[in-house]
RNA sequence: UGCCCCCUCGUUCAAUGGCAGGACCCCGGACUUUGGAUCCGGGUAUGGUGGUUCGAAUCCACCGGGGGCAACCA
């Protein structure tokens, strides 16, 4: 897509940064970071934040980084970290040399634990998750302070190193800030800093039994790392104050956190642990099944990264918790297709036709335009013969007033071929299906246009029977039935709202010759149906097709409305 | 019965004390060798009540509604 069709965003957030940069807080530097939790695959709200990130550190000419937020070592894994990047360059961004990981600060993190410790403002404690969760206090109470908070300086630190050497089983003991238990946020009530944790990190493997919660990791490395503005969403607000407890104890360089809202997305979920949850389900064919909101999902089904990253232009930023509507979000992969799919035809559905009064064994070409939004990408060569194969839906034997498609004594245009007139309907003996429509042809309107000036109401595409590459095309549908999914009924989780009919495998379809043998990812749009791309289960001779989106279909609204009759 | 945040067309984002506007969506029409695309027109919005002000979506107060926070997750 034209750069010049996506506005440069004006949001809140790009607002700080502009005066920021003006009035010189960062000495005019502008470091972003986008820090993902490599224990899933990114989706379409992570989209959102990348843009955001990255678009911000361009436009002003500032630096953005990625980062792996590895604190956790019992959910993360390389993977992840291979198909974020993958994910974040598809969608067209590029952090250089700027790739870390939180897991590179753990030796400073450590080494700053020791530090709070000696100032009396952290300390070991011995409880159990469950006593200090409890001690922790109510929503509407205040807490209790732990046995433990004020044993000596020296115990602590003799403690924290046994804890680092492993001599404590997980569970026994964690290391705390010494905050205020009475605080009325809950965060600055004694969060715990370091946990045991003896499993092997994907990257410092056994080296640690200790691992940094995130709260203690997360501002110290935007610190380490000189971020600028560290974006996250409205959820960690209420972290602020501690984060920027942690850099003013410290006294350490201190980003501004700003927070914004997370993007909703009507009609599918978007948290990782649901995403998680339908991929070891088997309710979907993994992360990037084309019906997952994720980033790799919406690449297989067929979207653009331009569609994406436009549609998060357009959003806009805010904080206020909102659900965008899908048809947005489809309304800017159209868009985009429109512009740069190469036109097909392919029918999925195929009824075989044969052309009555066309000479037998007879075959020639007509042209066909590849794209009338782009005249740079020409024309081609499509065959034509005497036995055709048309779509089901475009004839009717009985048709209601609005259908303007084929019927019996009516006549059609065939895409860039000829006008043809259906003489005669053949029908299964046994079953009453029909399996066959005679027609005629007129050959004075060979190209689509007739000299008497004829204009027929339908145009229909069409492959021809003998040059017709058979594929499997595989049609989408929502993956949830409502809107908002969490709309369940009493004792239902949010699965019940799964749409059974999200996909649905089409085999048998008959395809124009060009489509017999396209690169995977290749999109093109199917005329009159919409837009495809090529699956990566095609064989040579066998293509897949996942269709991306239909196109905008009035007749389909008609029988919807049920305005047919 | 704590703390924090948020309420503008159906949805979403603008309007930064000065004519409430755009996009999506929906409806209707034009055009059309894709019932596509495109074009044109239409579509009951500032949660409520007070206050400040020449003037309030915007500032203040109260009320109402919604959301977040009680992992040794991030």
């Amino acid at each position: 897509m034209d750069e010049n069709a996506t506005p440069t965003p004006t949001d809140f957030v790009r607002q700080i940064v502009a005066d920021d940069t003006k009035s010189g807080k960062w000495d005019g530097r502008v470091v972003t970071r986008f820090p993902p939790e490599p224990n899933g695959y990114l989706h379409i709200g992570h989209a959102k934040s990348i843009c955001l990130n990255f678009g911000i550190a361009r436009e002003f000419g500032g630096t953005c980084h990625l980062r792996f937020d590895d604190t956790n070592p019992t959910k993360e894994e390389d993977e992840y970290v291979l198909a974020i990047q993958r994910d974040v360059r598809w969608l067209g961004f590029d952090w250089g040399e700027h790739l870390y990981y939180a897991s590179d600060y753990f030796d400073q993190l450590h080494a700053w634990a020791i530090q709070l410790i000696q100032a009396g403002k952290a300390y070991v404690d011995e409880q159990t998750s469950a006593e200090i969760r409890a001690s922790r206090g109510k929503l509407a109470s205040r807490g209790v302070e732990s046995p433990h908070r004020d044993r000596p300086i020296a115990e602590n630190l003799d403690l924290f190193a046994r804890m680092t050497a492993g001599e404590f089983e997980e569970g026994t003991a964690v290391l705390r800030a010494r905050i205020d238990m009475e605080a009325p946020n809950q965060h600055l009530r004694d969060p715990v800093m370091y946990r045991i944790l003896k499993a092997s990190h994907h990257r410092t493997g056994a080296k640690w039994c200790v691992y940094p919660m995130y709260d203690w990791a997360h501002g110290q490395s935007d610190s380490i790392e000189k971020i600028t503005h560290s974006i996250c969403t409205l959820e960690f607000r209420e972290h602020r104050p501690l984060y920027d407890w942690y850099l003013d104890t410290l006294g350490v360089y201190h980003p501004q956190q700003i927070e914004f809202a997370r993007l909703n997305v009507s009609f599918t979920v978007m948290s990782k642990r649901r995403l998680l949850n339908l991929v070891e389900e088997d309710l979907v064919r993994g992360w990037n099944d084309p019906r997952m909101p994720t980033i790799s999902g919406m690449r297989r089904r067929g979207y653009t990264a331009e569609a994406i990253r436009h549609f998060a232009a357009i959003i806009g930023v805010d904080t206020t918790e909102s659900t965008v509507d899908v048809a947005l979000l489809e309304h800017c992969v159209r868009e985009d297709l429109n512009k740069r799919s190469p036109r097909f035809m392919g029918v999925l559905r195929p009824l075989r036709v044969v052309i009555e009064n066309y000479p037998e064994g007879r075959t020639e070409e007509v042209d066909a335009v590849n794209n009338p939004e782009d005249p740079a990408a020409g024309s081609r060569k499509v065959p034509f013969g005497r036995v055709l194969y048309i779509e089901r839906d475009d004839f009717m034997e009985d048709p209601p007033k609005q259908f303007f498609r084929l019927a019996p004594g009516r006549e059609v245009r065939l895409r860039y071929a000829y006008f043809v007139t259906c003489t005669n309907v053949v029908k299964d003996p046994a079953t009453g299906e029909i399996v066959e429509l005679r027609c005629t042809y007129d050959p004075a309107t060979k190209g689509g246009d007739s000299p008497d000036g004829r204009k027929p109401k339908a145009t229909l595409h069409w492959v021809s029977a003998e040059h017709a590459v058979p594929a499997e095309v595989r049609l989408y549908d929502h993956l949830f039935t409502r809107e908002d999914p969490d709309e369940v009924a009493e004792g239902q989780g949010w699965r019940a709202n799964l749409n059974p009919r999200s996909l649905e495998t089409l085999t048998g379809c008959r395809l124009e010759p060009a489509l017999g043998d396209l690169p995977v990812e290749s999109r093109v749009q199917f005329e009159r149906l919409g837009y495809f791309c090529v699956d990566p289960d095609s064989k040579p001779g066998a293509p897949v097709f996942n269709r991306t989106l239909t196109l905008k279909d009035e007749w389909a609204r008609l029988q919807k409305k049920g305005k047919t009759a």
